[in-house]
DNA sequence: AGATAACCTAACGTTAACGTCAACTTAATC
DNA sequence: GATTAAGTTGACGTTAACGTTAGGTTATCT
């Protein structure tokens, strides 16, 4: 298993990011690394937490939006109330994901047919061009 | 069938866009409208293109990622090499979404079984708050 | 024909998500 | 123990994707 403390050099390497960007992150309140002295040390809850952010991220969602999803990773020591709205609010993000998967098979078998379509017309081109030398 | 035309009001109410938004695109390169004296016309090519946009957006594509792509649902009037090029990149975006709709989908999994086990602890605490009246 | 509405261009403003740079402190190395 | 490396805190800069405002044109309505 991978040390349980990281530094943030380490982080970067393992997550490709840059320093600037886990304390942007910080900054934020999407992760919390505890100091040592006056660096940072990652434990595995914000390297959790960072894998769910980078992923949240391609999937086109804000660092808000992803902000919110995170509490339901960690629902630990929220109120009640808090945590009522935690859910219902990754209640509506799942919904979203859901939906955007859906849309996603759709386009991509649209495109293939494109692809397919384009590469078929590619030949055509091609065998006019080798005519035409 | 919708009017062949529309004007730049009746593209917004259609695609729930503003004027900015219309213009902004096309500023970059993404639709053509023509010209009717001053104002914009809308074509069915632009309609088509503007829904494969904001459909792009949804997936989290950039603007630039978009263009590229879109020029496959355009092959019109292109050089041999450019259309390869098109081609080539459009395959690179294919990949890349066969790849998000994969995270996509271990995602929501994974989120469903945090929500399950969210509510099931909501549950509990609940009872407590009853208890604790 | 004068007013009003719908459209136009041009230009500056805004927000998210970092990048970059300066000046400082701590840790590691020679 | 001086230097170098790694980390830190501001603070200002940058880019994408529009929003907003000002000032001008065209079409329509009364």
């Amino acid at each position: 298993m991978t040390s349980y403390y990281m530094n943030i050099r380490e982080m970067c390497e393992e997550f490709n990011v840059t320093p600037r960007t886990l304390r942007f992150y910080e900054a934020k309140e999407l992760i919390f690394p505890v100091r040592t002295g006056q660096r940072r040390s990652y434990t595995h809850q914000d390297r959790g937490r960072l894998k769910l952010i980078l992923q949240g991220k391609r999937f086109g969602f804000s660092l808000e939006d992803i902000r919110q999803l995170l509490n339901l990773y960690n629902l630990g020591d929220q109120r009640y109330t808090q945590y009522l709205q935690t859910i219902e609010k990754s209640k509506e993000r799942l919904k979203a994901m859901i939906s955007q998967k859906d849309e996603l098979s759709e386009a991509i078998e649209d495109l293939k047919a494109h692809l397919i379509q384009g590469e078929h017309e590619l030949k055509k081109l091609k065998k006019k061009r080798i005519l035409e030398t």
